[in-house]
RNA sequence: AGGGGAGUCGCCAAGCUGGUUAAGGCACAGGGUUUUGAUCCCUGCAUGCGAAGGUUCGAAUCCUUCCUCCCCUGCCA
């Protein structure tokens, strides 16, 4: 599974990488330990990092599977090419931001497997600790002649923006002088002004047919204590200002962002360039380089749809098991590698695309195949009595751990007269094909003996409880007579003696549709079965199992143990089933 | 409508400084191994690269026109 080297990862952004290194653009970039303007680095040493690549989330939110792609390009790229990735929190918006999402955020990279610290280097970064270096920044361009402060109103600004297809206009505080510039931004940060009173604007042209360059807005006017920064600032800088000053102070050299930001690439460069010029920044600058983002069939991945199933009930909170959160999946048992792997698998482009969830399952299934141990479990109980068998005999029988990996040993399972099987493996009129327990039939108890059914009983509804067979002694698994009888069919089995109760959530997609987004109302497609909760037999080796600990129920599928665990109840959530090729 | 992107097998995705039978994965189909109808191992799976023209000995790769889809008019990120 590992060796998926065939796939070894190609795209766009490892060629462009491979194109820079091979120009020898970085040969001079210096570090001097920590993130600062051009004098920080200036007589630093040569970089050691051969890249520098971030992953910066706003913490406003939980991580979910669409920042996972995003977190895996970022640092494997960094891992691959004897690089660095940094974790740095955008915050420049304090209005939305707090520490329980750093917090979060912090566990979820981590959880992932990766690290942004070491012996050599700390690189977990705030964007609001450069909130200095933004100010000085926002001075160089005003006195640049290329920033001004604007009185206008909000409304007022978005009526000169114009349109799409119409220019701009002009504001009339555009000429202002440089004196009157700097003297009303200073004014700004000393907090003389109110929220939304005035706005600091990059000068660049009102008529350009990108509506990003129409004169954005860098910094405005919050009086709202910063989670970080505290009661420091009232002024914050705006995300387009923002970034390539983050990414430069951190010499970052490619800053890989969605799609959505393709058209703010122009602004990200004029701001580098221009501060460039005014030694503000040393070259190489980063660059921005866009790919499409994660989207999923049969999920929901914006935000704003995610808090609506959490705030309005209809998952139980951020880490139920359901949701596309990271926090979500490491209760749900899905695997970090597969993830990895999942990642890998579909690759990094910038065409829009909406990946089968089926190849994301399946990716987890081939990580889970080699990390879980095996137990047995009866999900759907009804007995089977062995006629021929002394009910006070208790047979020992070996059973592997895993049967790919001998070396993770065996462990015994009691079989006796009375046992447990699943009501699907017995049927009284079998469908064609089938091949386990019916009539006359015979099958393997899974590593004991071959049986013969012989008899069954039904209750007053007609549904089995009993099935009756007979066994032979001389084929039990292991012996030499195993192999005297052949038959096809192979079930899992308990004594009812020795099992232990456990309950069971059974999980399924939370969305109908393949598209759940494109709705009208995507609430109206919930999967009114996407949780199933019961109670089932397990073999008594899962006493003394722990919260988190993975295993492959045989024949069934893939359980972790839930946090909600007592001592009294054990509750295993599917995080996947087994695949399936037989069809009725 | 102005600007920015994308269109290669059911789903992803290499290739795109022109020259190979158009990689690979997932899915699917068939076969083998197997005490999980799992795993694993084989085999098959685009005369075709959004469409139409053109250039060329030769085009998914270059040119022209057209079509479809996505993004952009926050003092959010």
């Amino acid at each position: 599974m590992n060796d998926d080297k065939s796939t070894a990862p190609t795209n766009f952004i490892r060629n462009i990488i491979d194109k820079n290194l091979a120009a020898n653009l970085y040969a001079n970039k210096t570090w001097a330990g920590q993130p600062g303007p051009s004098k920080t680095h200036k007589n630093a040493s040569i970089d050691a990092a051969k890249i520098r690549t971030r992953f910066p989330p706003e913490p406003n939110g939980y991580l979910h599977f669409g920042h996972a792609k995003s977190i895996i390009l970022n640092f494997s790229l960094a891992q691959d090419y004897g690089g660095r990735c940094h974790l740095r929190f955008d915050d420049t918006n304090p209005e939305k931001e707090n520490e329980e999402y750093v917090k979060s955020i912090i566990d979820g990279v981590h959880w992932l497997g990766y690290k942004f610290q070491d012996e050599y280097e700390n690189n977990l970064y705030y964007a609001s600790n450069y909130f200095d270096h933004m100010y000085d920044a926002a001075k160089v361009l005003i006195n640049a002649g290329l920033g001004y402060v604007d009185k206008q109103t909000a409304d007022e600004i978005r009526i000169n923006r114009g349109t799409l297809t119409d220019p701009g206009k002009n504001s009339p505080y555009r000429d202002q002088s440089i004196d009157d510039n700097l003297q009303l931004f200073e004014e700004m940060k000393a907090g003389k002004y109110k929220d939304g009173e005035m706005v600091l604007r990059a000068k660049i042209n009102m008529a350009s047919p990108n509506i990003n360059l129409r004169d954005p807005a860098i910094y405005r006017i919050r009086h709202v204590p910063h989670h970080n920064t505290g009661d420091k600032w009232c002024i914050y800088p705006m995300y387009t200002f923002a970034h390539p000053i983050e990414d430069a102070l951190e010499k970052i050299t490619h800053s890989i962002c969605t799609l959505e930001f393709e058209d703010q690439r122009p602004f990200y460069e004029w701001v580098l360039k221009k501060l460039a010029e005014f030694e503000f920044f040393d070259k190489p600058l980063p660059k921005q380089h866009e790919f499409s983002r994660l989207n999923l069939s049969h999920v929901v991945l914006s935000k704003r749809k995610l808090i609506q199933l959490v705030e309005d009930n209809y998952v139980n909170g951020w880490d139920d098991p359901r949701m596309p959160t990271l926090v979500g999946a490491k209760r749900r048992g899905y695997h970090p590698k597969g993830f990895k792997l999942f990642m890998d698998r579909i690759g990094v482009s910038k065409s829009d695309s909406i990946i089968d969830y089926q190849t994301f399952e399946d990716a987890m299934r081939d990580v889970l195949n080699q990390e879980c141990n095996r137990k047995i479990a009866v999900l759907n109980p009804i007995k089977l009595i062995i006629e021929n068998f002394d009910e006070n005999h208790t047979e020992i029988c070996t059973v592997p751990n895993h049967p790919q990996k001998p070396e993770e040993g065996n462990r015994e399972v009691k079989l006796t007269k009375e046992l447990w099987i699943e009501a699907e493996d017995f049927e009284i009129i079998p469908p064609p094909k089938y091949f386990r327990l019916f009539p006359g039939n015979k099958v393997r108890l899974r590593y004991g003996f071959v049986v013969e059914c012989t008899d069954y009983e039904l209750d007053n509804e007609g549904h089995v409880t009993t099935v009756y067979c007979n066994y032979f002694p001389e084929t039990k698994s292991g012996t030499e007579g195993s192999d005297s009888i052949k038959v096809k069919g192979n079930i899992h089995w308990l004594s009812t003696n020795f099992s232990k109760e456990i309950t069971i959530r059974n999980y399924d997609r939370l969305f109908l549709s393949e598209n759940p987004s494109e709705l009208d109302n995507f609430l109206d497609d919930i999967n009114q079965s996407s949780i199933e909760t019961k109670s089932a037999y397990c073999e008594e080796s899962i006493s003394d199992v722990k919260t988190g600990e993975q295993f492959q129920f045989e024949r069934h599928g893939y359980y972790i143990v839930d946090p909600e665990s007592n001592s009294d109840e054990i509750i295993f959530n599917r995080t996947a089933t087994l695949r399936d090729n037989w069809q009725k």
